[in-house]
DNA sequence: TCAATCCTGACGGTTTGACTCGGATATGCC
DNA sequence: GGCATATCCGAGTCAAACCGTCAGGATTGA
């Protein structure tokens, strides 16, 4: 199907959190109207069915959606959109968030080898994953599925007059990047 | 040698950021002392110098380091260490920072493919991407090597009078953590 | 000259990401 | 009841990326 080439770069998420945010994006949009099935899901977003039902896995896992099983059935939010915040849906797709190793949840573990404290300058350099890893908790717990839910019209970019093409040169987005994720 | 585990999780920064920053924090120690060799920075952090001469590359070219060939030769910065943002340290040795493909410089690559935008929550997504990102360049901005090659004292760890061997045994740092994942 | 360095390109093993496949189970509807 | 529709679940596949290694060449100080 799309396969996507991948682009190489720092602090990637996976398709599974792309896939899943969306996912999560249109149950958020059928809220009340009754379970929404994957087959919905995979028609109107484009992305293939069966890898939708490994991701959902996790989500209904973590108690963010709930199934009904048998014909008809399908998947919907466990709660309102206003309740679930993106850190705990990528989270849950992804697993724990950890730029690297040893900036986890509390950054204790830094101490769990003293020995690497001493010797190398691994343990000054934790401060600044930790850190990393704090920015990126704080931007994804400030929005819930609710922000993203609402009507396109409130996207930023579409109340941009402004279009590529009309910048300056220098200023226009690499070239080489094919990215067609089309 | 080592051999990371490699734990599973969102936002990965690979090793090469990981040495990257390792080496350029060495360096910053060193300012003013005349170049150092990569066997010095191999022995003294615990790293395989084939590696390290594949990521001091991108370093230079990325006008952070400066090289001196011949015996007695090295690396050395090119600028004062409180000149040197860790964003351009990352990026020099990651690529660019997006956490998912559109999520760019601009932002406005969303805007390539309007269908895309009409017919999927693809466009709204776009929003939270570009958050993250972002707050991790916000974060990578704040802090210099200089603040990273500051004296261990001034870790915050380190001002913890307490070593895990003299906690209780339920709040010591787990041993392996598997990271459900689930 | 010789040894210490940086510099360069190529190569390979292991892991991970991104799906695919086949079937089992549950349920609304005719 | 029977069938189409769904979720559920475990495995398997294939290519790419990551994490290095290796061999050799170029440059310079002693």
């Amino acid at each position: 199907m799309r396969t996507i080439p991948q682009i190489s770069g720092a602090l990637h998420f996976s398709t599974r959190g792309e896939y899943g945010v969306r996912l999560m994006v249109e149950l958020a949009r059928h809220r009340g109207m009754g379970p929404v099935s994957l087959a919905d899901i995979s028609d109107h977003e484009d992305l293939p069915r069966p890898y939708l039902e490994q991701l959902v896995i996790s989500l209904r896992e973590a108690g963010l959606v709930v199934s009904t099983r048998g014909a008809r059935g399908g998947y919907e939010l466990s709660r309102d959109a206003r309740d679930i915040r993106m850190s705990q849906v990528v989270e849950a797709l992804e697993g724990p968030i950890s730029p690297m190793v040893c900036a986890t949840d509390h950054g204790s573990r830094a101490l769990e080898d003293p020995q690497a404290c001493d010797r190398t300058s691994f343990c000054n350099v934790q401060s600044l994953w930790i850190k990393v890893r704090e920015a990126v908790m704080g931007a994804l717990d400030s929005m819930t599925l609710a922000d993203l839910a609402g009507p396109r019209a409130a996207h930023p970019f579409h109340s941009l007059p402004i279009h590529p093409s009309t910048l300056p040169v220098a200023e226009r987005p690499a070239i080489t990047e094919p990215v067609p994720h089309a």
